[in-house]
DNA sequence: CTTGTATCTGTAGCGACTACAGATGATAGA
DNA sequence: TCTATCATCTGTAGTCGCTACAGATACAAG
């Protein structure tokens, strides 16, 4: 007695409610090629299986972690070629991780001129700006 | 003896160089309308005069410091019209501060679990990955 | 006057979606 | 079985803030 754990396929708005990702977005990253192309019911719907399902998941986790899709793309072609090691995802991540690393500093920079400027500002309801004196100036 | 500091009109490339703008940046900024549409020499050729060199470098200080152009065009607005006052000013810019705050809060938390991830993972010259594991589990 | 550079207009592309329109597919109730 | 309603289909265009052309004209130096 096999016991094939055969799950019924998704339907792409019931794939969009499991994962968060959105049904024309999921349409998108078939076009470009992230997600591949799903059987059809004999309608012509999209239906989809586990595997896809996992995948999508992974595609949103990385892009809630800021991926772009080109990152994303390479870490699933890495995995669909079952050629890939810890090293080379590792890198890949790092590089992720030093680029949000700078943005971070880039904001805080931006923080620190946009506090010192209002704290130059009377915010009155006067027709004349610190701010505005600032960002003239020059 | 009138003394008329008349300052020589500019051409594009010359506001260019001077601002640090791009010159089809600045073309793209006349077209949807923060730049105003500058005099023309004989042939065509845009002339910049003082104000608009100061309007652009108001613009391009305030694209470093994060603002969108809408933003920046509701401040103009202000500025043109005449009739802000400060309290306006540093209402728009203290929008943009939180904005700016939670940005670098979301980065931070991506830069948590990136770090996290990163720490789990061995590097190594293997075809398992702790990276992967955690991105494509459930 | 020629040569070379600057500028002109207009359009298309980027990334990562989102928002339609207008046509079908699927499904539940009468 | 019919029908009403929803889901899904394809394809295109829009978003933001530029950037990159192509092909034509303007301008400045020698």
């Amino acid at each position: 007695m096999k016991k094939v754990t055969q799950t019924k396929p998704l339907t792409i708005g019931s794939l969009s409610k499991k994962t968060g990702v959105n049904i024309e977005t999921i349409r998108y990253y078939e076009k470009i090629g992230i997600m591949p192309k799903p059987q059809r019911s004999d309608g012509g719907n999209r239906l989809y299986d586990e595997g896809q399902f996992k995948r999508l998941n992974f595609i949103r986790r990385s892009r809630e972690l800021g991926f772009s899709l080109d990152e994303i793309r390479e870490m699933l072609r890495l995995v669909d070629e079952k050629d890939f090691t810890c090293a080379e995802i590792a890198a890949i991540s790092q590089h992720h991780l030093d680029d949000i690393k700078l943005k971070i500093k880039d904001l805080r920079k931006i923080e620190r001129h946009m506090k010192n400027m209002l704290s130059q500002c009377s915010r009155k309801e006067t027709p004349d700006c610190a701010i505005l004196d600032i960002l003239f100036q020059n």
